[in-house]
DNA sequence: TTGGAATGTCAACAAGACTGACATAAAGTG
DNA sequence: CACTTTATGTCAGTCTTGTTGACATTCCAA
């Protein structure tokens, strides 16, 4: 019971900014189980309003970054997501088919299809924003704000090169 | 560019510990961009393990909670893992039948089975951990003790009530 | 005009989740 | 002892989401 408050109180406490952390193997192992837990309940509310609708997380994955990037082509949505052109592809067209998504053909390369979400695809949007973010902002507050800074910085360094990259250029990107 | 780190900036140093959060909708939203590919990360040199032995991720759990909490019985682990008994049922068949599990009759339920991991398994679990410890022990290094802290305060924050339970017993558990 | 890039479609397949139904054995309870 | 509940396993079928491979279309660009 004890014996984790006292190993986490030295690293986080007994040493400094950049100091070398005391990093023991059981400290990493919660910080993976922490990942696998919280990713679940970061998943579940969404997941509780899309399985009314049958749709799944790939369709929220979808929305989510069409709505970020507004005329997005179906190529840069692939890299975003990582997955393939048929899976992605799957997905789009029931939501086109659905009518929460509008794929319009480009204007200078009409080779693209810039993709956007209609009414109803902007109201399940914010529909699943919302209880994403409420989620969210919970945790946030009852975290605090330098916990919420730490967790952005882990989280950044936690990710691939290429990832990252394309984080911090949706980051950086005025909505 | 430049706007984010200005909001960021205000959040994480204007205001004081206890102080009310300035959370806007576009901070959460890239705190769930965050999570989403840093999740990707966390994810992906275990996943490259398992697709050479033709495994998947819920090998790599049932093995990781094994070895967590080693005699764990079948309901135990399905509660923490949050699936039916017949998908861990199909998992479990194929590391047993592999020789990486091994599954005991209880002494006194005899109705339960108690799971352990064989040395084959046991060799599976160091490769995978290591590579995610890797992983988490360099996003640790980059972001600094104080972030550790702060990462692990939000994600224990964004756990279902349930899972937080689960979580903190294993968590306060001597391995 | 030819090659390549972007997109879409079809088919087949696999992992991993689900539900529902049923079997078995053991434990608990009246 | 009879009955119920619990723990587990299994069979069958479905769904989502991912994969690969093959092929067509459109169109830009050398």
């Amino acid at each position: 019971m004890g014996r984790d408050n006292m190993s986490e109180t030295r690293t986080a406490q007994a040493f400094g900014g950049e100091s070398l952390l005391f990093l023991t193997d059981e400290q990493l192992r919660q910080g993976i189980e922490a990942m696998f837990f919280a990713y679940r309940g970061f998943t579940a509310d969404p997941d509780r309003i899309l399985a009314e609708l049958a749709y799944g997380r790939a369709h929220h994955r979808a929305i989510h970054f069409i709505n970020r990037a507004p005329g997005t082509t179906v190529n840069n949505l692939l890299a975003i997501l990582g997955v393939t052109k048929q899976s992605l592809n799957r997905v789009l067209r029931t939501l086109i088919a659905d009518g929460l998504v509008e794929s319009r053909v480009g204007t200078v390369d009409k080779r693209e299809r810039h993709l956007f979400l209609t009414e109803a695809g902007a109201a399940l949007e914010a529909k699943l924003s919302d209880a994403q973010r409420a989620r969210m902002r919970a945790a946030y507050k009852e975290a605090g704000p330098e916990a919420v800074t730490g967790f952005r910085k882990v989280l950044e360094a936690m990710m691939d090169a290429d990832m990252r990259r394309a984080y911090t250029k949706l980051r950086d990107t005025t909505s």
